[in-house]
RNA sequence: GCGCCUGUAGCUCAAUCGGAUAGAGCAACGGCCUUCUAAGCCGUAGGCUGCAGGUUCGAGUCCUGCCAGGCGCGCCA
């Protein structure tokens, strides 16, 4: 309907422009919108007061003008102009109710959009440190993200989701460290526990399911482990250098048996995150190792040295991110000769790029932030086109116990995770609230609030118009009624209530809604969409009674209850939300 | 100190490329169940959009400068 109303002012410019009153075609599209107040119509545009200036009119006379130059249309019952100059739009009702139609016959493709013209996108969301369990904070990202990966699917994209597995690097080998010792704990030995150690009790857990396995053939005498290591900062050390020392210690002391430790503490890390992403709905095509990249790593690095944009300063190797952007060089080999977690990000990226996709989209916490210059500017150095890759940022959600901040360390062992989470406040719940908030907003979490199971909770309200909706249905036969939906889009014209043109305005909003908040990548307007919807039906079930004696009136209400189960089926399934039958 | 994000009703948040009278929910107050589920509906009240300038037909939105909060500024990831 949109469409049509740009369609139309678009010939009547060409018209003008013909008839010599504008000078130049401007060429832009014209801007359509929503009316916010139905005495502005269904639809206005404010074209006349961009094009006024350049015509030499004042905006009125410009509207006028535009406006006579209208080619006729069914649809449209009359033309205003009003205020400053915007040109408002009534439509005919038939116009209007013909959305009803439009539900009934598309069904669950209703507000679907061919927009993203198939172009391959590839949505890389959560990708947390296999280090230990997800807690709440990585929940908004898998909530947004996987929200975003259907709304775009919905509008026409062809999407693929990636989780990135940092399984290589110095953290994976503080894990497994600290396994191995709670592991020497389990056999009987009596040690420190490095400061810079993972605390969680999942690390406790891993250390018994390795022991279990094992038995003691990892074990090795404590005066080993610990001979001529330098002080923890406990002891007035350096936490790092004696992680660092440890790690070396283990691997030497291990030999190929440090693998087993390595591998046994990633595979149950990553196998209960893959195992609690998909009990919240949270589903992937790939999961892509960092360990996989090593060789690609070593290929980027020499393709960058050849260009001239790496030098060597302190030991260490350093790209020249600077002379893009960047604020300062970036470190991509240690002294130590080990490439940096960087490193493997140029690998992957150009690794993403290969694959051939239209567009990347990488989702990452805010605290990443500082992290994007240099991304941009090593696939700019690599050759590649930055303006394929967008880095959407997450901001934090602030975790409150009632009023108290929840500190959230995963090191220190004392984080919510995302898995109690959903077991106290439910997927539907969690979901939900996530996305409620645009996603560079703050977010204050209230897990009090949110266990509370309070009626606060919006997502009940919008679940329970649908299970409302099947009620109706179920009545339906209770009362010996018989819906026939033929004869239902026969009488919309019925449907002449405030609050069923209200509501069927709002449905035929809909594809509008997915398309908008698609492009813009803003998940939560649908949540807003959904409250709104949900609104207009409770209003009318309120006001109206829908099983009527009058079978041509009874009809037409119940296709349009019908058609409002239908959006709010479709648009809960967007961001991953049940639609339940009762509640 | 520099960079990014944010500042809107008592609280949590919306507001379409810069559009018309800045909107919801919660909390507060007052109404509505003999009728398809009251997890609902209707109404009242609540605002100098952090502050000060600027840009223009028009600014919560764009620009500049302040103020306040969050995050970042590793040879961690």
């Amino acid at each position: 309907m949109k469409i049509e109303i740009e369609t139309l002012l678009k010939q009547a410019l060409t018209h003008l422009c013909a008839q010599g009153v504008l000078p130049i075609n401007p060429g832009s599209n014209p801007t359509v919108t929503r009316s916010k107040d139905p005495q502005h119509g269904e639809y206005a545009s404010n074209l006349a007061m961009t094009l006024a200036k350049s015509a030499g009119l004042n905006p009125r006379d410009m509207a006028t003008a535009i406006v006579e130059a209208l080619p006729a249309s069914e649809v449209i019952d009359r033309v205003e102009i009003a205020g400053p100059g915007f040109i408002n739009f009534f439509l005919n009702p038939e116009s209007n109710t013909r959305a009803v139609a439009q539900i009934l016959e598309q069904g669950s493709q209703f507000g679907l959009s061919d927009i993203g013209k198939g172009k391959k996108i590839l949505i890389e969301f959560v990708s947390a440190n296999p280090t230990g369990p997800l807690h709440v904070g990585h929940g908004r990202g898998a909530a947004y993200g996987a929200a975003l990966a259907d709304l775009l699917a919905a509008a026409g994209f062809e999407v693929e989701r990636e989780y990135y597995v940092n399984d290589a690097g110095r953290q994976m080998d503080i894990l497994a460290v600290s396994v191995w010792l709670r592991y020497l704990e389990l056999c009987g030995e009596s040690l420190p526990f490095p400061v810079n150690g993972y605390r969680g009790s999942y690390v406790k857990q891993i250390a018994e399911d390795l022991f279990n396995q094992q038995q003691h053939q990892l074990r090795e005498p404590v005066l080993e482990v610990l001979a001529d290591l330098p002080k923890d900062e406990i002891d007035g050390g350096d936490k790092e250098i004696y992680i660092d020392a440890l790690i070396q210690r283990a691997r030497k002391l291990l030999q190929n048996r440090y693998d087993i430790v390595f591998n046994i503490a990633l595979n149950i890390i990553l196998d209960d995150i893959k195992n609690d992403l998909a009990e919240f709905g949270v589903h992937y095509q790939y999961w892509f190792s960092e360990r996989s990249l090593e060789k690609k790593s070593l290929a980027c690095l020499e393709k960058l040295q050849q260009a001239g944009y790496l030098y060597e300063k302190d030991g260490a190797l350093w790209f020249r991110s600077s002379d893009f952007g960047d604020e300062k060089d970036r470190v991509v080999q240690r002294d130590n000769g080990q490439p940096t977690y960087f490193t493997s990000d140029i690998a992957y990226h150009l690794e993403k790029i290969e694959r051939g996709y239209d567009r990347l989209i990488d989702i990452w916490g805010a605290d990443h932030h500082g992290y994007i210059p240099r991304v941009n500017a090593a696939m700019q150095a690599m050759g590649l086109d930055a303006g394929k890759l967008d880095i959407l940022l997450v901001q934090f959600a602030i975790l409150y116990r009632g009023k108290e901040k929840v500190s959230m360390s995963t090191r220190s062992g004392e984080f919510v995770t995302l898995r109690e989470l959903r077991h106290e406040v439910g997927n539907d719940a969690a979901r939900f609230f996530y996305i409620m908030r645009r996603s560079e907003q703050h977010m204050d979490f209230d897990l009090e609030l949110a266990k509370s199971q309070s009626n606060d909770n919006p997502v009940y309200y919008v679940q329970y118009a649908h299970a409302r909706i099947c009620s109706v249905f179920r009545q339906l036969k209770e009362k010996n009624f018989v819906y026939l939906q033929a004869q239902g889009l026969k009488h919309l014209d019925r449907l002449t209530e405030t609050h069923e043109t209200a509501l069927i305005k709002t449905l035929g909003r809909f594809p509008e809604v997915i398309e908008n908040s698609a492009l813009t990548a803003e998940p939560h307007q649908l949540t807003y969409y959904l409250r709104e919807l949900a609104n207009a039906f409770h209003s009318y079930y309120n006001a109206h009674q829908f099983l009527v004696d009058d079978a041509d009136l009874r009809n037409a209400r119940l296709a349009l209850v019908e058609a409002c189960g239908y959006v709010l089926r479709n648009a809960l399934s967007i961001i991953g939300v049940s639609a339940p039958e009762s509640m």
